[in-house]
DNA sequence: GTAGATAAGTTATCAACGGTAAGTTACCAC
DNA sequence: GTGGTAACTTACCGTTGATAACTTATCTAC
């Protein structure tokens, strides 16, 4: 007689109380994306997970996608907040890159199916490619834009570490790019291929902020 | 009354020409997936401009997936007869470094669908996860292994460039790490989001090959 | 030259997918 | 109560990758 699924609530929900339903849906969304992979998440899944009919998801996001959009913007926040601590805490801004490298890798490791969804993101559809990356001139409420803020606060720390007097081998965007990309390798390989007998993870990101940074910074 | 498809040949094939029909399909599958992508390209679309049913093709192809592997196994060898090109070319064994860093981006940013399932392949159905990067034991003669070869090139060449009396700053399979997770940052970026206004791609290839190589190799 | 054998192909169909239309039910304000 | 509407459901659509079962052309053997 009871419904047999495994929703957290049970029956519709009362007047005004729909964000929470909205909130049930996120969260099994994610579960799933995590677990199978956005393709491989379904419509129906989610909605059995939740308790309710397909269609009814459709009452709190436009589309698959956008369930996915709105997770990438939580996950985000998360990275931001800690990056957010680096700029705010102390030491020259060449350590606090090496401090921002640095969370940015672990964040990465440590958040690996996040870090996956978002970052590396690859059979995901056309549209949703750009995620983490939309171009500066788009509406910057729209949803997806946490890559776009983390990479703006790597451009501001580099053109921090100019302005203090260090001078770059490149431009502070392009040093920002070279950065970004080359610890984004780093992750990405630990991440996508974890049995492959890399070198030790330590070693493996202390050489590459030490890399780049040498790389970036000009010799004084 | 004859076909309107743009089938290159019509009518059914003799007998024991199959495999021509077999080229056939691989090739309207690659120009479709370059032009639209993987998962916009359907059966239905590949089948209708070879001019055959769409059944007709799992006569040669287990699945949709099998077309794509046997595509990237085809654009991998491009890849790894240029490196190996390149191995037997002239110059020391750090230019060789050079070219070889330079012929590995330049190729993914050419063929960034191959590269995208065989480097970043991860949502990919999970039977294509790890292609690229099977571990050294797994049967070297399954289709999506360019991805492994090429890399084992690399540290090859690593081990040479220390042999030849260079030191290097990490052990040669660290060195061929950073250097490969580097070059697959600098890809996967430009490929994953090129409509972000990146810097100048030559400027980022050369920037980048140059701070891989002074950061793995010790001053003299 | 015709009778299998079989390569090369077709038509019909499947279940599952994302998504929509239209109807239903529970709740709240008045 | 009763109207309005938020919160759903059922029924359905077109498309997808893939399969089953049937047909047809061609080659070989006698």
């Amino acid at each position: 007689m009871t419904a047999l699924s495994t929703a957290a609530t049970s029956g519709r929900k009362k007047r005004g109380e729909g964000h929470t339903r909205r909130d049930e849906i996120l969260q099994a969304a994610k579960d799933l994306f995590l677990e199978q992979g956005y393709d491989a998440t379904t419509i129906r899944k989610i909605a059995d997970r939740v308790g309710v009919s397909a269609p009814a998801l459709y009452l709190y996001f436009q589309d698959k996608e956008a369930m996915m959009l709105a997770l990438c913007d939580q996950t985000f926040a998360l990275l931001i907040d800690s990056i957010d601590q680096i700029e705010k805490g102390p030491g020259m801004p060449v350590e606090r890159l090496n401090r921002f490298g640095d969370a940015y890798v672990r964040f990465g490791l440590s958040h690996p199916d996040e870090y996956r969804l978002i970052f590396i993101g690859n059979n995901i559809p056309e549209s949703l490619r750009r995620v983490g990356h939309r171009m500066p001139t788009d509406d910057p409420d729209r949803p997806g834009v946490g890559g776009a803020i983390v990479f703006s606060r790597l451009v501001a720390l580099l053109a921090q570490i100019e302005a203090s007097g260090v001078r770059l081998n490149y431009p502070p965007d392009t040093c920002a790019e070279l950065c970004w990309m080359s610890m984004h390798g780093l992750v990405a390989a630990l991440i996508m291929k974890p049995e492959f007998p890399w070198s030790d993870r330590e070693t493996l990101i202390g050489a590459m902020l030490q890399i780049v940074e040498t790389g970036i910074l000009r010799k004084a």
